[in-house]
Order: C-alpha cells, then sequence, then structure tokens
DNA sequence: AGCACGCCGACT
DNA sequence: GTCGGCGTGCTC
C-alpha cells in the first residue's frame, strides 16, 4: 500500500511513501506519519490519501511510523488546504505549516552526541572546539541550539563538521514531540475511609501528628464545599506545609492523584443572553435568517454602534442550539480583552480564543476540544479558519472590509472571508459578512444578487450619528499650514471643558513625513524604494515607511551640500507636540505603530483611555479599530487631504473607509457626537458621500468610475512599480503591463474572475521578463514569484520591482 | 526547507 | 592550481 503525504513544506507537490506490512491496519486520511525525506531528513508529514497501487516513474521510500492513532483532523480539512493552495497558487505543504499549530508539526532536531570510543588531544584543537568538546565530555549531548549559546553563531556549523571529522560527536537526528499535557495533582480520600463510620473511627482514634488532623479536617472541610481539591488549593487553603501532607499520603489516609488538566481556564458551559433586541435589530435579524434561506453569504451593513455584535450572539445562540459549531473571525487588532470579555459573558465555556500570538500548547488543545466538538464557538483571527471544524453551522466574519483578512507574507497569501466562504459551503454552513464600510467587493456580489444585503442604518438606543462639519482650511493662513484651526481648537477646549475625550486622527506615523533642502529642493528618499523619508522626532532618525529602513538624519544635501532643510507636513508626533502646547492641562497620548510596540502596550493604553484618565489621543488609523468609547464626543481629522488628495480614484473607498470609522468613534452613548474635518478641497466627492454616511451612493460612484477607466470593480488595489538602472526599460515594462491588464479587464468585468486574471497576469509577466535584460537571478526570482498570488519582484538592492498586489476575489 | 552539485572569482 | 561563495535543482 502507499500513502500520498503532505510535508510541511514548499515543496511542488506531494511525495509517496510505501507502507510496510505492520502499518497496514494504522494508515488513513489525516494520521501523521514519520517519514524521511532526502539525506537523512525526518519530519511529520499528514497522510492526504492512500493509495492502492505502486508508482511507476520512481521507488517509493517506507513510512518510519504512524504518529497518531487517529486522524488530526477531518477530509473538510483537507479539501480546504487542497483549495487554498490551489486558488492562491502555494504548495499544500505551506498551507500545513499555516494551519497546523507548531507543536503538531514534529521538529527534526539534531543533537550531537559524545563519542566515547574516541579519544582526542586537545592541541589538536582550537579554541571554539575545544569549547564544545569540554561541555560534550560532560553532558554527552548537545542540542545544536546549545551549541549556538556556547560560541558565537556564525561559526556553530564549521565548528561541528571539524569535530565530526575528527570522529569525537557525531549527530543525532531525531524526531520530538513538544506538547506536553500539564497536570495538576488532585488529593482525595483513600477509599478505606470513604464511608462515614470509618472515617468516625479513624478521628477519634487519633494519636499524635495534630497538625496532621488539622489538615485532614481542612481536607474534608474544603470537598465539602468545592467538591474537588487540588494539592496548590488545599495547602494554600489550610496554611500546612508539605510535610504535613507527606504524612497523611504516607498513612495511606489521603492520595494523590495526578490529572491532566486544561490550559484553558474552565468557565460554566452556559448561555447567558441578558438583553432584548431593539425593533431595528430585531428586524435586520429577521432580514438576515430569511436571505440565508436561499443565500449562502449574506452582508450585515449596519453603521458603527448599531449593534451589530448582539445580532451575532443571537445567531451564535440559535447554532449551538442546534448542536453547531460558530467560527466568528475578526482582525487580529480587534480581538482586544474587551470583544473576548463581552462575548465570554454570553458563551462562557463554549467559547474559546484563537489567533497565531497563542503560545504553543494552548493552541494544540483548542485544536483538539475543536475537533471534539467540545468547544462551540471559536473567536479567532484568520488562522482560526485551520481548525478542524466538525460540524460548522456558520462562519461571521465582523469587519468584512478589514485588509488585514489577507495574510501577505508568508504563503499562503490567502484571504480569510473568501477562504471562509469556500470552507463554509464545504459544510452547507452560512456566512455571514458584518462591517459599517463594507468592501466594495462584497457589495458588488449583493448587487449582483450573489450574496443577500441587510442594512442597519440607525445606532443602538438613543444614539445618532454624529453630524460631520468641514473646516475650510483655506481661510487660514497658508504658510504655515496650520495643524489646528481656532474652529478646531475652540472644539477641543468645549469638549475638555465638558470633561469629554477627543481622538484626534493623523495617519501619518512621525514627526515629519518628509524634508526638502532649502538651497535646491532636494528631498532625502529611500535608497530600495520611491518614498521619501519620514524624521521620527522620538528616536532622532530618518525612516522608510515603505521597507522600514533607518537612516541617520541628514545634516547635509546630497545634492547640493547645504545644511538647511525645511520639515514638510506633519505625523502624529508633530500632532501630539503641539496638542501638549495648545492644551497643557489636558492628559494627551498618541496611539501609532511606534507608541505601541507590543500588544500588551495596547491594551494598557486603550484601557487607560477608558477610565478617562487621558483627555486627548492622537493616532492613525490604530485608533480606529475595536474600540468602544464611551466618553468620546469629538473626533478631529486634522489633515483629510493626506487621505484625499490622490490622484488615484481607487484610492476613494479607503478614504470613505477611514473617515467613517473615525467618526463611528463619535458620540456612542450621547446624541452630541461631532466629526471635524480640516480640508481644503471641500468638494471632494468622498467627503460629500461622507457627510452624510451615504455608502450606498458612494459605492454607485466607484462602480461608476471603475467602469468607466476598464478596472473591475472587485479587484481593488493593484500597484505597478516598476523601477531600473535604465528608465526606458522600466517604462515600457509598466507599459506592457497596463496595456495587459486594460485589455483583459473588460472581460474579467462580466465573467468568473480569478484564474483568469492570475493568467494573464502570468502572461504579460513572461512578456516583460522576455523584454528584460537577461540578468539570471532576476528572472529567477520572477519566475519563483509567479507562482505565488502577490507578486513582489526584486532583485537586489538595485532593483527593479513588479509589485502586483491583487486582493483576493470572491468565492 | 535542507542539501549536493557545479560554476566562477580570490587566494596559498 | 585549490577554496569557497552562491545559483540551481532535487527530495517520494
Amino acid at each position: 500500500m502507499f500513502v500520498e503525504v503532505i510535508i510541511p513544506l514548499a515543496l511542488p507537490k506531494n511525495y509517496t511513501w510505501s507502507v510496510p506490512p505492520h502499518l497496514l491496519d494504522a494508515v488513513q486520511p489525516g494520521v501523521r506519519v514519520e517519514v524521511v525525506l532526502g539525506r537523512n531528513k525526518k519530519y511529520a508529514g499528514i497522510v492526504k490519501r492512500v493509495l492502492p497501487s505502486k508508482p511507476e516513474s520512481f521507488q517509493p521510500k517506507d513510512i518510519l511510523n504512524v504518529l497518531d492513532p487517529e486522524p488530526l483532523l477531518y477530509t473538510s480539512q483537507l479539501q480546504l488546504w487542497e483549495w487554498v493552495a490551489d486558488y492562491y497558487m502555494c504548495s499544500e505543504g505551506e498551507v500545513m505549516q499555516a494551519a497546523v499549530p507548531a507543536n503538531l508539526k514534529l521538529s527534526s532536531e539534531s543533537v550531537l552526541i559524545w563519542n566515547e570510543a574516541a579519544g582526542y588531544a586537545p592541541s589538536d584543537l582550537s579554541d571554539a572546539e575545544y569549547l564544545v568538546t569540554e561541555a560534550l565530555e560532560l553532558k554527552k549531548e548537545l542540542r545544536l541550539s546549545e551549541v549556538q549559546q556556547l560560541l558565537d553563531a556564525a561559526v556553530v556549523y564549521p565548528v561541528i563538521k571539524k569535530l565530526i571529522e575528527k570522529n569525537i560527536c557525531y549527530v543525532w537526528e531525531e524526531l520530538k514531540q513538544k506538547y506536553k499535557v500539564k497536570t495538576e495533582t488532585y488529593i482525595s480520600l483513600a477509599a478505606a475511609y470513604r464511608n462515614e463510620d470509618q472515617l468516625a473511627d479513624l478521628l477519634n482514634n487519633w494519636s499524635r501528628a495534630p497538625k496532621q488532623m488539622e489538615l485532614l479536617l481542612a481536607y474534608l472541610h474544603l470537598v465539602k464545599t468545592a467538591g474537588e481539591v487540588t494539592k496548590a488549593e488545599l495547602l494554600k487553603k489550610s496554611g500546612a506545609s508539605d510535610a504535613q501532607l507527606k504524612g497523611l499520603l504516607e498513612k495511606n489516609i489521603l492520595v494523590a492523584e495526578k490529572r491532566a488538566i486544561d490550559r484553558i481556564s474552565p468557565l460554566p458551559r452556559n448561555i447567558a443572553i441578558d438583553f432584548t433586541l431593539s425593533p431595528a435589530q430585531e428586524k435586520a435579524l429577521a432580514a438576515i435568517r430569511e436571505t440565508l434561506e436561499h443565500k449562502q453569504v449574506t452582508l450585515l451593513h449596519g453603521v458603527t454602534a448599531s449593534g451589530k455584535t448582539q445580532i451575532y450572539i443571537k445567531l451564535i445562540e440559535e447554532q449551538i442550539m442546534q448542536g453547531k459549531q460558530v467560527l466568528y473571525l475578526l482582525p487580529e487588532i480587534a480581538l482586544t480583552a474587551q470583544t473576548i470579555r463581552r462575548l465570554q459573558k454570553h458563551f462562557g465555556g463554549y467559547i474559546a480564543i484563537y489567533h497565531s500570538k497563542f503560545n504553543p500548547n494552548e493552541r494544540v488543545e483548542i485544536w483538539n476540544k475543536v475537533k471534539s466538538g467540545d468547544i462551540k464557538v471559536v473567536l479567532g483571527a484568520r488562522s482560526a479558519l485551520f481548525l478542524p471544524f466538525r460540524e460548522l453551522g456558520m462562519i461571521i466574519t465582523d469587519e468584512e472590509h478589514d485588509a488585514s483578512y489577507k495574510q501577505q507574507e508568508p504563503a499562503p497569501r490567502y484571504h480569510a472571508r473568501d477562504t471562509a466562504i469556500y470552507y463554509a459551503s464545504l459544510f452547507g454552513a452560512k456566512v455571514l459578512l458584518g462591517s459599517a464600510t463594507p468592501s466594495v467587493e462584497s457589495y458588488f456580489n449583493c448587487m449582483q444578487d450573489k450574496y443577500g444585503l441587510v442594512t442597519l442604518a440607525e445606532r443602538f438606543g438613543d444614539a445618532g450619528l454624529p453630524a460631520i462639519e468641514l473646516i475650510d482650511i483655506k481661510k487660514y493662513p497658508a504658510k504655515p499650514k496650520p495643524v489646528f484651526t481656532p474652529p478646531l481648537i475652540d472644539a477641543i477646549q468645549a469638549s475638555l471643558d465638558a470633561k469629554k475625550q477627543v481622538i484626534i486622527f493623523q495617519n501619518r506615523r512621525g514627526y515629519a513625513p518628509y524634508q526638502v533642502c532649502d538651497t535646491c529642493g532636494w528631498i532625502p528618499q529611500c535608497r530600495d524604494c520611491d518614498v521619501t523619508l519620514t524624521y521620527h522626532k522620538t528616536r532622532n532618525q530618518l525612516v522608510c515607511h515603505y521597507c522600514g529602513t533607518i537612516y541617520p538624519v541628514i545634516q547635509t544635501c546630497l545634492a547640493c551640500g547645504n545644511h538647511h532643510f525645511t520639515q514638510k507636513n506633519f505625523g502624529t508626533e508633530q500632532v501630539e507636540e503641539l496638542l501638549g502646547e495648545t492644551f497643557p492641562e489636558a492628559r494627551t497620548a498618541r496611539m501609532d505603530y511606534d507608541s505601541v510596540k507590543g500588544k500588551h502596550d495596547h491594551d494598557a493604553l486603550i484601557k487607560l483611555f477608558e477610565q478617562q484618565r487621558i483627555d486627548l489621543l492622537v493616532g492613525t488609523q490604530m485608533v480606529v479599530k475595536g474600540l468602544d468609547f464611551e466618553h468620546v464626543n469629538l473626533v478631529c481629522i486634522v489633515d483629510a487631504d493626506g487621505i484625499l488628495n490622490f490622484t488615484d480614484f481607487r484610492v476613494n473607498e479607503r478614504a470613505f473607509q477611514l473617515m467613517e470609522q473615525v467618526s463611528g468613534r463619535a458620540g456612542r452613548k450621547d446624541d452630541e457626537g461631532k466629526v471635524l474635518i480640516q480640508v481644503s478641497n471641500l468638494q471632494h466627492p468622498v467627503l460629500q458621500f461622507v457627510k452624510d454616511h451615504r455608502y450606498a451612493e458612494l459605492f454607485e460612484f466607484e462602480l461608476h468610475n471603475r467602469k468607466a477607466f476598464d478596472y473591475p470593480p472587485y479587484t481593488r488595489l493593484i500597484r505597478l512599480v516598476f523601477k531600473h538602472r535604465e528608465k526606458h526599460i522600466a517604462e515600457e515594462a509598466a507599459h506592457i503591463m497596463a496595456q495587459g491588464l486594460k485589455t483583459h479587464f473588460g472581460k474579467y468585468l462580466s465573467g468568473p474572475a480569478q484564474p483568469v486574471v492570475d493568467r494573464i497576469r502570468n502572461q504579460y509577466l513572461w512578456e516583460i521578463l522576455l523584454k528584460l535584460p537577461k540578468d539570471s537571478r532576476f528572472i529567477h526570482q520572477c519566475k519563483k514569484e509567479i507562482h505565488q498570488q502577490t507578486v513582489i519582484i526584486q532583485s537586489n538592492k538595485r532593483y527593479r520591482a513588479v509589485v502586483i498586489q491583487p486582493d483576493a476575489d470572491p468565492v
């Protein structure tokens, strides 16, 4: 018998191994098997299917072992992997990398074993070699990682190579399972004393060891109230010592037992729905149920604070009642303690949280519990899609428009929203997309009647939509360009006086986005990217916001040698600084990629703001995600031009989403929410829509524009960057690509899309490649990238790059 | 992903 | 003349 195995590597296809007779009964699709690939590398792969006949073109090797008594996942997951690999142009092994928690992907770890038999002469060894030899003689074996701690990382491999040559040690390859069950010791009464008489007998005839008796009594008391007693709990509650317990254990009065416990804190498994829906919500819920009767996917377009989550909760409850599982997807950033608490309150022990930053042991536990059907609801980021659901009833994709649903690096470059739709179809499950600002592609699918559409236009409770006011920046002195206009300052002051909070939105990090040489107008740019360098005052550095490269502050103009630069425009750092100067008595904080490095910083800052220990919060788009601030009554968009003034109309959708999301932060509880937008082009179409929260019309506008440009409605962003030392080559490449895209996107508008687009893209890429100079490294890289959804091509530092970034396509 | 093989430039 | 860098291809 033979098996096709998925190995967690980017192999061009799956390989086949043969099964020795004694393992025949153990193999089945979904189990892990230990196999040798290449010379002596061992991997734990997953059996995709069992093949009856021997392959012809090669001689398969035997599998070494079967690692699982039962499959790790169901066939629906294997189907999903196959689809993702095909659709997003990667190998199934790469999908496996993303899907399976590290602790289930056994790691091959090389261990150096001390060769007892061989002697050595210290004079023959270099310092580094001697160091390792000594350690080996002492410990008999060393892991490679330990050697690395011992030596300078750069010389590890050469030194080991030498030692092996000198026969001082050898390498042992072994597969190790890292996942360990966490156990806890439980204490219980020995069987002999389980009945009342015997226990009374024991207590009445107690002699000596009064301390032990104390502990025993404490145990008896505890067991009455708690039911089960752990060792740690008992010792803590009774204040007893280990010795006392040991005595009782030795006398066989109490017994200790180690039990595996769950890492996930056990919550009662009940559902507590303690709210009622508003009439508008009830109506939306009924509409969702109805559309889902005959459509697989429905989009819930609900303005911010319209209470979408409560509708989700009702739907989740229904699914649990039917014994089905639910996957609730959120963008990673929105997975805050706040959201989690909210869901946990209603679903207690039925729910699990899952995202890639979880510790590996917890991930394995959730994996197993989802597989067994123990967990009914998973609240997770995109990686939660790969959990082995058993009976999936529904997938909810909240904040459906969020770009972070698309994985960019590494492969598989999948879009969680679209993958979710496919995954759900395998179960016959329903999908609910939710957003206050749906993506154009989802909206388009509604218009095409492919998805159902339910709109929830009013905010929950008495809250109204915030009033949006435009401030004409041209009315105020042009230089220096004002960061805060007088009306804005007044409004902030009014909020401060009313003890309210303000969010100031500026979608640019750093202090100054670029700087200009006063004499010749030269602007410092990144060496590798076509991007100006942003000055960061706190770090006193120049940073490329595209690739992240850091440069020292430039004192001398590289073009003319002069020393005077002018800082142009402003970023969050400068806004924060100016706020401090303008409102010295207010408490100000900044929230952007630089100020919140870890996840904890983010949570901590949110907490501070929630508790009203911050009055003014400056931030980039980070402030628009996953926050529910009750005391905010003013949101300021300081520099709307910075979001709107692109020649590329395709940015409109993004600009609208940003503004709409920002304005959604204002005035959630009371009616006084206000949004101030400082802008120079008051006539900008996006602003007209934003002003009245008219999403549908913006969409019509977008669609119309895109049609006029032969541009497909549901490919949101295609960016082409061509660079070449020789300008005409770059231009030619750009031209060919643009032509190709234009000719074929007409067809794309009316037909099933993605495969076509991929073929076209590849075809034209090849054409470009043929015209470019024969640079083997460049061509090779291109070939490699062509197999990926996102094409990023570059060749070293001096590069020509083709960046094509198509968004994922609805299924 | 690793690893071997092979092809060119910098050295004993 | 060899050492060693990297580019290329292969692993059932």
